[in-house]
DNA sequence: ATTAACCTTTACGTTAACGTTAGATATGTT
DNA sequence: AACATATCTAACGTTAACGTAAAGGTTAAT
C-alpha cells in the first residue's frame, strides 16, 4: 500500500544514472540529501527525481561540469526562494540580490544562445557533407 | 625574412590551447603530426591551426570529448577523400562505404538537432525565471 | 532459517585530459 | 661567446567523475 517511496534503484532507472553516482551528486552537494528510512535506507520523492533529470539533461546536453551545474542549481533555488520571501516585502537590499541573479540568468541565456549558434553552423556543415554525398548518389541514377 | 613557418607557442596563442595541450592532441591522434625542422622543432601552417580552431571549437560548444572528435575529423577526412579518388570512377564497393559515411552523418546531425532541442528547452526556463524577476521590478515602478 | 537481493559506508582503483618538472638541445639577442 | 628563451622527450602528478570491491546490516522469499 505505502507505495510512495523510491529507494535508489528506482531512481537510478529512471534518470539513467548508477546508484554511484547518485550517492556521489549527494556526496558533493549537487543534490540535497534525500530522507533516510529508520534504518539508513535513502527515500526519494518524485520531485527530486525531477531534479536529477533535470541534472542529467543539463550534463549531458549543455555538456557542463558538476561544478558548472552547481552554479545553475545554485542559482535556480535562490530565486525559488526569493520567490517565496519576499513576495510583499522586498527589503532594500534584496532587491540588489535580485538584480545579480537577473545578471547571471542573462549571462547564461547568452552563453546558451552563442553555443546554440555555433551548433547551427555546424550542423549546416555536416549536412552540406551529407548533401554531397546524396547528390552524387542522385547524379548515378540518371546514368 | 622566412616568415610563414609557426611555432608551436605561436599556435598556442591562435587557438587559446597551452603547448602541452597540442602536443597532447597531436599524441593522441587528435591532430596529424606537422613537419619538423631539421632540429626536430615543430612547424605548423595555417591550415592545421584551423584545424585545431575547428577542434576547439567542437569541444567547447558542443561538449564533446576528445573521442567523439576524434570520429568527427575521421568522418571529415574520409570525406574529404572520398571526394578526390571517386570522383570519376566509384567503384561498387565504395559506394557502400558512401552509405555507411551517409548514416554516420545522419546520425551526428540527428545528435545535435536534439541536443538544440533540449538546449532550446533550457534556455526557455531560464528566460522564464528572468522574465518573472524583471516583472517584479516592473511591477514595484508601478507603486 | 538460510539464501538472495537489497541497502549502507569506507576506501582504493580508473580514465581522460591535460599540468608540471627535469634534463637535454636549439635559437635569438646583446 | 654568453645568456635568456624556447623547443624537445620522458615521466610523474593532478582533478573530476565516477567504478569497484570489501564488510556489514535488512528485508523477502523459498
Amino acid at each position: 500500500m505505502t507505495e510512495s517511496f523510491l529507494k535508489i534503484e528506482d531512481v537510478a532507472k529512471e534518470t539513467g544514472l548508477t546508484k554511484r553516482a547518485i550517492r556521489y551528486y549527494e556526496e558533493i552537494g549537487l543534490i540535497s540529501a534525500p530522507q533516510r528510512s529508520e534504518r539508513g535506507t535513502r527515500l526519494y520523492t518524485q520531485e527530486e527525481i525531477e531534479k536529477l533529470n533535470k541534472v542529467v539533461l543539463a550534463k549531458e546536453v549543455l555538456g557542463f561540469s558538476l561544478q558548472e551545474l552547481q552554479q545553475f542549481i545554485q542559482l535556480d533555488e535562490e530565486i525559488e526562494k526569493r520567490r517565496r520571501d519576499y513576495r510583499q516585502a522586498p527589503g532594500p537590499k534584496k532587491r540588489e540580490e535580485l538584480h545579480q541573479l537577473s545578471e547571471g540568468l542573462e549571462k547564461q541565456i547568452n552563453f546558451i544562445q552563442y553555443k546554440m549558434e555555433k551548433m547551427q553552423n555546424f550542423k549546416h556543415e555536416l549536412e552540406e557533407l551529407n548533401q554531397r554525398i546524396t547528390d552524387f548518389f542522385r547524379q548515378e541514377r540518371q546514368d
